[in-house]
DNA sequence: TTACATTTGTTCGTATGTATA
DNA sequence: TTATACATACGAACAAATGTA
């Protein structure tokens, strides 16, 4: 009843079929909101046992790319105005309350990237991104600009209307229209003064205190996808981070 | 070969299990550093199989507590100089560099809590907590104040010396010195314009822009232990945050 | 309402592999 | 070499949630 061990071929077992799972995600042949296959037809298709296959699945779920409901099945995470919103939206009111952003598009252009686009975003020189300007208000105030820009490689004909008739989130919006799914962002944030563009499109003096923030959006295999230079009115405004363990101690 | 379910009583065995494993980390019984019993040891102590064991101590090992070595034993996380360090520290240089800082302590006294400090640390008004001020420095240059607030119920006896000559970081110090351990935090920050007090200290213009960074860190079962008020310097230097899943995809 | 099939969740236990002292 | 400890892989049995007939 001891089988010799036939399959570490590079490495661990549950890490192969993690990686088979995941390329399927890439792949788009398990489509975002929809239900992957069961434990039992995934232990046929990948020839594991339910506790390899199980352990693989856990980690995808603990990085959020996957959710298992109880009797209905293991769906493929998506960025609906759920508890996936939050994750990287961290504005909120001073008193603590967080809701959503109503968001007004200021402009939409496709240009030539620059030289820090392209860096950040590993692209040839000379490639195309589309650039566009929101302004996010909370509590009817506006508080937050986003210049956003996204190669044209990876949203091959993104028009403005699109855009500004998304009927939910932009990451979610990438991903049902061009199957771009972010699952990580980096930030780096600085202080810095209010320019006179800036302080016209957020109702602020001029020199008033801001926040910047530089976000690199990334998909599967580290691959950017977006860079977003968020700008934020702090005066009534917090910028939050939690520092947490995952669940309920 | 079935047996009947002998032990859920209010809820599932693992979790329960987790929560006794919890219990004996905040009551020092499991001490930072050290090794915990062995899995067959603790499978004997809990009347668990050493699959239910196991997936309790998963949980806390992903949450940071715990650290398996295979081969050695599973230990008790701390905070020395290495990678837990900078699950704190999210300051950068603006290269990228992720460097150590140096702390110069410029005050210390013992007063009384304000209103703020006791609301945030779950103080009674009155109470008595410890305040001391650091001057942090990268690269030979000073780029963060850090105001910071211990309740001197947690902290009986502390003394600017100890705090002084302690070798390594101030969460590791917390925990060798005092039992505490923090374990999470969360972070309000704002941008404002730079103080005559903070320019002295961080050498800066009177009206620079600066980051303020509000944190509470906290111990088991939420319990506040630290309330630290930090003014970052981002002219060369910038604070970081990473969303990432948690493991290599 | 009930009964049933499907799907994930929990618990159990065994055997073997790998790292450490 | 040997003993110990964690890691991986296997799979059985039952529990709980869900959807449907």
């Amino acid at each position: 009843m001891s089988n010799l061990r036939d399959l570490p071929p590079g490495g661990v077992l549950y890490k192969d079929v993690k990686r088979r799972v995941l390329q399927a995600l890439a792949d788009g042949e398990f489509k975002p909101g929809e239900a992957i296959p069961s434990e039992k037809k995934l232990v046929e298709r990948f020839g594991v046992s339910i506790g390899t296959l199980r352990k693989a699945i856990d980690e995808l779920v603990a990085e959020n790319l996957l959710i298992r409901h109880q009797g209905r099945g293991t769906f493929v995470a998506m960025h609906r105005r759920d508890d996936h919103f939050f994750r990287f939206f961290k504005v909120a009111h001073e008193d603590g309350h967080r809701g959503y952003p109503t968001v007004q598009q200021k402009s939409f252009r496709r240009i030539k990237a620059d030289k820090a686009a392209c860096a950040l975003l590993g692209l040839e020189s000379g490639e195309r991104v589309f650039h566009f300007t929101n302004v996010l208000s909370l509590d009817e105030r506006p508080v937050m600009i986003d210049d956003i820009m996204l190669p044209e490689r990876l949203f091959p004909g993104l028009t403005e209307t699109q855009l500004r008739e998304r009927p939910n989130t932009l990451y979610n919006f990438y991903q049902d229209a061009f199957g771009v799914n972010v699952i990580q962002t980096e930030e780096r944030l600085r202080a810095v003064l209010a320019t006179e563009t800036e302080a016209g499109l957020i109702g602020v003096d001029v020199g008033a205190p801001l926040i910047r923030i530089h976000r690199v959006a990334f998909s599967f295999h580290r691959l950017p996808v977006e860079w977003r230079v968020s700008t934020l009115d702090t005066a009534h405004h917090e910028f939050i981070v939690s520092q947490m363990p995952k669940e309920d101690s």
